[in-house]
Parts: C-alpha cells; structure tokens; sequence
DNA sequence: CATAGTGCCGGACACTGTGTCCGGAGCAAT
DNA sequence: ATTGCTCCGGACACAGTGTCCGGCACTATG
C-alpha cells in the first residue's frame, strides 16, 4: 500500500520497514519465552524501536498482529501432509512416518508463533475464527484421502471419515504442540512413529 | 444498571453460603454462552447478588474461583477410565466404545467448565499448573495399563508406552472438547467409535 | 532553494478492568 | 448493651487499550 518510497535513516536497522521490524520484535519476545497474552502494545513496540503510536498506524491491534506474524509462516504442515498420499503399495506407513517427521521439525522452527496463535485463539473469537479457517483445509484433505480410500476399498467402509479426520487433525496438532514444548528432540523419533502408526492402524488399515 | 432487583433478601437461597452463590452464578453465565475471560468480576459478583469487594474476601482472583469451579465436577473422565481394563477377551474394544460414550456424556455435563479451563490455561501458568497435574493422573494411568498389556505380550512392545500415552490422552481431550462444543448430539456415536477403536486398533492391537 | 507531503515521535486522553482498603450497616451470640 | 462477624458500597492506585494531535525530520517535487 503506502511508501514504495523507502526512506534512509542513520540508523541501518531503521531501514526495514516499520511493519517487519515491528513482526521480527514480536517473534524474538516470544522466542525469549514471553506469552503473548502479556505482551503489552508498549513492550512490543519498545522491543521493535518504534513508538506505540505508531504501532497502530501499522497494526489496529494485537490479534491482527498475530494473525500476520502466523502468515509469514511459509511452508504449513499442511503442504507437507499434501505430499503424502496412500498407494497402497507396502511402504506407505514408512512413508507416513517420514512425513511427520519433517511436520515435528515445522512444528519446532514454529514453536512461540504457534503457541501464541493457540493461546489467543482460545479466548479472541477474531483469530479463532482465522485459525480454525487453516484447520479446515486440513480437516477436509484428510477427509477426502480418507474416502479416496474407502472407495478403493483399501480403508473400511464404516468408519466415520469426517469425525476420523478430526480426530488425526485437532488431536495431532494438540499432541504435537505440547510435544515441542516439552520435548528437547531426543523424543522426536518415537513422537513420529506412534503418530503415524496410529492413525494408519487404527484409521487407514484398521482391521475387521 | 445493576441489580437493584436481586438486592440483599431474607431468600432461603441467599442461605448458602456467598461461595456457592458465586460458583452457580459463574456457571450460569457460561452456559449462557460467555467467554470465562471476557466475565468481569463485577459481572460475576451483580449475578451472584454480592458486592465486588465481597468476591474477593471468597477469591483472590478469577483464576483460583475456575479451579474451585473445577473442583466441583464430581465424577471425572478419569473415575470413568479407571474401570476399564483390557482383559484379553473379545469385548474388550466394545467394552472401550462403552466408556468412551460415557466420556462424552460427561464431556457435554460440563461442556462450559471444561471450555473455560481450556481457555484459561492457555495463558495463566496457574491453572495450567493445576490442570496439567489432573492431566498426569491419565497420563500415569494410560501409559500403566500400555505397559502391563505389554508384559502379557498383548499389546507390540516397540510401542513408546508413554508417548502413545501422551496422544491418546492429550489428542483426545482436544478431540472430545472441540466434538461437544459442535455436535448437537448426533454425531455421539461415531465419535465414541472412532475414538475407541483408532485406539485399540492404532495402539493397543496395533498388528506387526 | 523553497515548499508541500509523509511518516514517525511522544505525549495526552477517555475508558475498562483489577485488586486493595475502609467506614458503616445488619445480625447473632453473649 | 457489647462484641464480633460478614457483607455493602464506594474510593483508590495502577495497568493496559485504542484514539488523537502537534511537532519534527526527511524526501520528493516545483
């Protein structure tokens, strides 16, 4: 929108936009192990160099502020789980582990954004809404694999797919958040494994 | 505004003691739909018929009147976990499905309290403590019956007892408060199934 | 070189909510 | 009648939010 003009300054730091150093700020406190809840306008803007005033001309509040912090995320785990797709030639759960292997790796480079983003979503209907908005694309491709596989009859027909889906989606994702912040890595391995071997025994090729 | 109508009274009720006056009014107002975060302690007290200032002679704070809110659930999920037991017979997953409705029974009888928990834990280091220490009880539980079927040579012994542990309990948690708070009831069953059986087949008869 | 425009600063403002404190009123036991 | 208890109601200091505005530095233009 405004300024393609960028504007010099003595200080090198001041060169970046207001608005990334201001997303850069909030991640480091975060990474410092601040909630986000706590975090005040004030201390936000103290830590980006920029008044708080300004603050607003840039973001018309926190939630907002959130909100575009978790878009920088490039790489979801969604597009991750994309990838995988059952074949149904026998290295498929190999295969599933891998994937969450890197998933657990997303999860760690994203720990305090996701963190924050669960945290206010549990009492600020704004990001609730925006982030539950990202879970259904989730719930849904899983859904749609889900009955992809029913109907060639590799994964049983009297399995509820959409109420399936929601149990790998929303109970994966609480699984993996506190995973990550309780876990130093050396858990990582066996977090994958029992991931994907759950949900492919006990959804994918649950037996009769 | 406030409250002329509910004002000191000789009323029986006003017999019980204000405590109890405030944990019902609390609950009240979250059925009728408020965010436990958005409740003031004045909008709290004028529901309670009590002074603000009273409040505080009863609690320090909102957060220790949530964890007495909690405290008044009489039976919880985990009195009904306990009472299964994998016996090695055929019922044993049809016998899970049984608890699991169960569960979700007394998931939708305190829908609101459990809501508000969940909210407030996500960012008061308090409660969380407090309902991380209820959650370790499950998760002891769970991961001890994983190991004695382990032992019976039940259940595969490459499975990582307590983080399967950690996905069952953590997972489904996430799963049934996120089911009662969408579901008009409907979709109880399959959510019970679904929930039993990825378990069972998933980990505890999870095949080679 | 002068000037207009823009973006940031910094401080003031009104408002909401928290937790503490205290004088006073009702009520019961003594 | 006195004492002790609990609750009322209102005041306080404090912290945080979002808005507004005058002033200043810098930049792009005439």
């Amino acid at each position: 929108m405004p300024s393609v003009t960028r504007r010099r300054s003595p200080d090198p730091a001041r060169r970046a936009s207001v608005e990334a150093q201001i997303l850069a700020a909030t991640e480091r406190l975060l990474r410092d192990g601040a909630s986000f809840t706590d975090l005040g306008v004030q201390r936000i803007a103290a830590e980006a160099g920029v008044a708080r005033s300004t603050f607003y001309t840039h973001f018309s509040d926190k939630s907002q502020l959130l909100m575009r912090l978790a878009n920088t995320m490039q790489t979801t785990a969604f597009d991750l789980v994309v990838r995988w797709q059952p074949t149904g030639q026998p290295d498929d759960p190999q295969r599933l582990i891998d994937v969450f292997r890197e998933v657990i790796k997303l999860y760690r480079q994203h720990a305090e954004v996701l963190k924050a983003v669960n945290e206010v979503s549990s009492y600020d209907a704004t990001v609730r809404q925006f982030w539950s908005s990202r879970l259904d694309r989730f719930l849904n491709r899983t859904a749609e694999v889900l009955v992809a596989e029913q109907e060639a009859g590799r994964t049983r027909a009297d399995i509820d797919a959409a109420t399936a889906a929601r149990l790998i989606v929303l109970g994966g994702d609480r699984f993996l958040a506190h995973h990550v912040a309780t876990d130093d890595g050396s858990g990582d391995e066996a977090a994958a494994r029992e991931l994907a071997l759950t949900w492919w025994h006990g959804v994918h090729r649950r037996p009769a």
